[in-house]
DNA sequence: CTATCATGGCTAATATCGTTAGCCATTGAG
DNA sequence: CTCAATGGCTAACGATATTAGCCATGATAG
């Protein structure tokens, strides 16, 4: 390859990652990451279509990290007990860095391919340990489709401090949690 | 006052919403907004403080109009059904205008009183029907943070196109509300 | 009536974006 | 050794939000 080059696609993508989690997604401009990269703006499109490329980039990179962490953090010995274990993974997943969360789903992005892919990657875990769980193939999708939105609203609303009219809010996602597993066996 | 007005604070709150609901959050400019007026963009700051006070105010007219939807179409004899009817509304009143949907929760807007202000206007009518539904006081609140959540993540989910792998979407939202209001007699 | 003054327009200007065009240096391959 | 592609750079454009500052109006106090 001719002229070094200063960077590469997977630092620029670290560099915006570490800006949109530390201020969100309007920290992501070009120029920032361009800078922090040692380049000038314009030396980003030769890595990247645009700018949303570069967020779809983070986007698919942190379901891969969601992924990773569902995996990794997911314990029990009962079904019941690693579903209710991953979901606290999902939340925590959340509440660590809520910018990093907020940019999954963001834009209408599920119309390409690749956003497509990667959620259906960060949804695998789920599908495994309801299969685990017992739970007819047939209903894997339907049940998915009940925790899933749960899931992802409860850790939205609550990354937004939408939960603030007192209460127990770790005793709420539990109950609704358990609202939702009724039907797998303890 | 002086100076006959072009335009005023509600009028140019209905044009941004028209913009908002037609083409997304990106086409709310001043300067769309300010030429729909039939005035110039700098007059808006008039009106507003910025563009992020246009936005909530209508983030602020949508959750009324939220609350007022649910209200009026909110039907049914046992209170289940009545519950299960606002799910269905809350649900319709996302899928009519994605758009206009996506603005609520958008932003991390729960700290500002006038939006949590709003927010708990449009919450009203799920916690009067729980209520109606014989849920003890103090389970209205924990019942409505597995409710929410779950529409809220449905409705944001299913417009983003996230539900694209096959299966009935329908059967799905109703399968996942009956599990939660599991403990609503019927 | 008249003077006042706050309201709500306007023009002009600025800073910051994303993005494109076009140029040039490097360097690996033939 | 040549050469072409890669990946940088400068310059520039258009869109955006926003500010400063000016001016006409017209309700209101005297």
């Amino acid at each position: 390859m001719p002229t070094p080059a200063k960077t590469s696609r997977p630092e620029l993508v670290a560099i915006a990652r570490r800006l949109v989690e530390a201020s969100g997604p309007d920290a992501l401009t070009v120029s920032a990451v361009a800078q922090s990269a040692g380049v000038k703006a314009p030396s980003l499109y030769k890595h990247f279509a645009d700018r949303a490329a570069l967020l779809k980039a983070c986007e698919i990179e942190i379901l891969h990290e969601l992924e990773a962490t569902l995996r990794r953090e997911t314990k029990g010995d009962s079904p019941r007990a690693r579903l209710i274990s991953m979901a606290a993974a999902y939340r925590r997943f959340g509440k660590a860095a809520p910018n990093r969360y907020r940019v999954i789903y963001s834009g209408n992005a599920f119309t390409d391919p690749e956003i497509r892919e990667a959620c259906l990657f960060s949804a695998q875990p789920l599908f495994d340990e309801l299969r685990a769980a017992g739970i007819a193939e047939d209903r894997v999708l339907p049940v998915s489709r009940t925790m899933v939105p749960f899931l992802h609203g409860f850790v939205l609303m609550e990354i937004g401090s939408a939960f603030n009219l007192g209460g127990d809010v770790d005793e709420a996602f539990e109950l609704g949690l358990e609202t939702i597993l009724a039907g797998v066996p303890r």
